[in-house]
DNA sequence: GCAATATACTGAAACGTTACAGCTTGTCAC
DNA sequence: GTGACAAGCTGTAACGTTTCAGTATATTGC
């Protein structure tokens, strides 16, 4: 008690950004009150709330981010986690783009936490959630049995992933819906005649390769048509191995008449396969192919296209993580994007 | 000294993340001892260190980035500034992996800090600043006279631009050498006989509009070709907006027959809007662009293109910023990356 | 008139870190 | 033996926030 009183003197003299110091001192209330008026707590007075909200406002008082990270454990972080090397371009802006929008008007900041190819995919989760970096993370690549889903689930932080798991595990997910893009679009095929068809599907391994390689062989047998087996190359081979490999296939007897393919970048290494063989899209051969930006038809206007929307993949998943941490349960946070129609090249 | 001795009883029950206080009480010593034993201060015993260190590392601890932060300011983020509409898709994910790869070994975060067109683009800066949230700023679409580079550089915090400015103001940047891209371009083109040959620049107002037009103009007069105009559009135009205009242009008696462009997305549009002319690439015209992926000559086999790597561009501008934070002088910092060759396909 | 209760506010402590100003202990010179 | 000094360590305070446990004043019940 016999402590000198240091009669904080700094109130005035800082020019540094205001804090909660400066707002006590300027509405010559305690920092505690200035604290729990600026989050509405209801023993404060009406009309205290309403002047040091004002104050606030006025001298633009932003709290903290480490203060209040370290007194609360809350991050205001979602991470976003990418494998370097095998995104698609397209894939990592639009998403960007998406969580972006979402996260806006939101205290949150968004931090991208990649990893390579050599890294184990738990890796850089484990970090996340070992250091508390962030309140939600967003994971894609999903897998079946996905062990990273599975971890986060066990340490109980929220996460949202691009594509769903199978593990009886029930978590926020936003996925498309690529069972009913390949059936949609052997079906097409088969409608304008195609009966040999070849499969140029996700990664073995990943949930969605799954899901699409179920909805084309399904089409296939309701339509009556026949697989012609591209299961030696997948959406994250190089183009030129794609290129490669449609090539051969296509100088074959029984090569087939009809592609689907489930990336862009990938469509363009078959349609080169395809002419490397000396045949012609649209005449010997049809393609059906996702895309997530416009591009495919001004490169071959003889594509058939579906439009994946990433964009909106990124704002679905970022409502669903905040949803998450916001206290939503975890199933009603999932949502499944339906595919549009083929659509033609239309002049 | 009569205060009494609260027995600090946390220490061995607390199962959360080691802290300095774990580590001082495992290995007897004070958290300040810890603390600089931790970073190799010269007055801590070189066993002492040693052991600590040892301790530290199999009990894996990390140190808490608010305590840092709150104590430090330092935040070991830095934050990638990106338009959310023009930015350019590969651009993107390039640079961001580019990034990743310089700060992967580092303590260093990074934060992807969204504007939208609406926005003055100073106000996400502005944030970061005044919030605090970074160490470093990484900005692209950079103007000559720009006044994020003016602001930070007033404030002192350390940034690079992708791109140069010229204000007469020193700084960090990476460059590609966009003057050295379309004079190259145009001497390309007319080696081949092109005489007539059109520009598609970047925006008007970035600083690599003027690099590109000065190369373009100067080459031209260099080799004696002529320019028709084409500056109603730009690489930001939409693709449909580009494609008209060049349809427009190539059905004109004075048509060019030779096109440089500064954009792969763009170029796509040019190849469209010859084509709605009724005309063909490689017999009534030549197009030389620039592509940041090797997907142009997939596209269209006659294109010429110029590569440029934005993933270098995020690497270089990583290491830039870092540099500054780490002390270096903002003047030696500064990179220029040199076109390649113009290149041809080659089967 | 007095206890009980509600209202509106407050100070102290804590989160994990680092900077500052000590405090011991040992060595050395003389 | 004493003073000076260095080496090696330590406690306290502070960064800005929120939570806990109050305190002071006014209001109510009876």
């Amino acid at each position: 008690m016999d402590k000198h009183q240091t009669e904080k003197d700094d109130e005035t003299s800082a020019p540094g950004r205001p804090t909660l110091k400066t707002l006590a001192f300027m509405t010559g209330l305690g920092v505690t009150t200035v604290s729990r008026a600026l989050k509405d707590a209801p023993e404060i007075g009406a009309e205290t709330r309403r002047r040091v909200q004002l104050v606030a406002k006025q001298i633009g008082y932003r709290p903290n981010r480490a203060g209040v990270r370290l007194r609360t454990g809350k991050t205001n972080v979602i991470s976003l986690v990418l494998n370097t090397e095998r995104e698609i371009m397209s894939f990592v802006s639009d998403i960007i783009y998406g969580v972006s929008e979402v996260i806006a008007d939101t205290p949150y900041h968004l931090i991208v936490t990649p990893y390579s190819r050599s890294q184990d995919p738990l890796d850089p989760i484990r970090y996340l959630v070992e250091t508390g970096s962030a309140d939600g993370v967003i994971i894609s690549r999903t897998q079946p049995n996905d062990p990273r889903a599975r971890y986060m689930l066990e340490r109980g932080i929220p996460f949202a992933t691009h594509g769903r798991t199978d593990m009886g595990l029930v978590h926020p997910y936003h996925d498309f819906d690529n069972y009913a893009f390949a059936a949609e679009a052997v079906r097409h095929l088969a409608g304008v005649g195609r009966r040999r068809l070849a499969l140029l599907a996700p990664p073995v391994g990943l949930t969605y390769h799954g899901h699409t390689v179920n909805g084309f062989t399904d089409a296939l047998s309701e339509v009556g048509a026949s697989e012609v087996p591209f299961n030696t190359v997948s959406i994250d081979h190089s183009i030129e191995q794609i290129r490669m490999r449609t090539a051969q296939v296509m100088r074959r007897q029984d090569r087939p008449d009809g592609f689907v393919s489930s990336a862009a970048a990938a469509t363009l290494a078959i349609v080169a396969g395809i002419e490397d063989a000396g045949l012609k899209l649209g005449r010997d051969v049809d393609v059906v192919s996702k895309q997530s930006s416009e591009l495919l038809h001004l490169f071959r206007r003889e594509l058939l296209v579906v439009n994946e929307n990433f964009r909106l993949a990124g704002s679905e998943l970022a409502r669903a993580v905040l949803g998450w941490i916001g206290g939503a349960a975890p199933g009603s946070l999932q949502s499944l994007s339906l595919p549009g129609e083929v659509v033609a090249y239309q002049g």
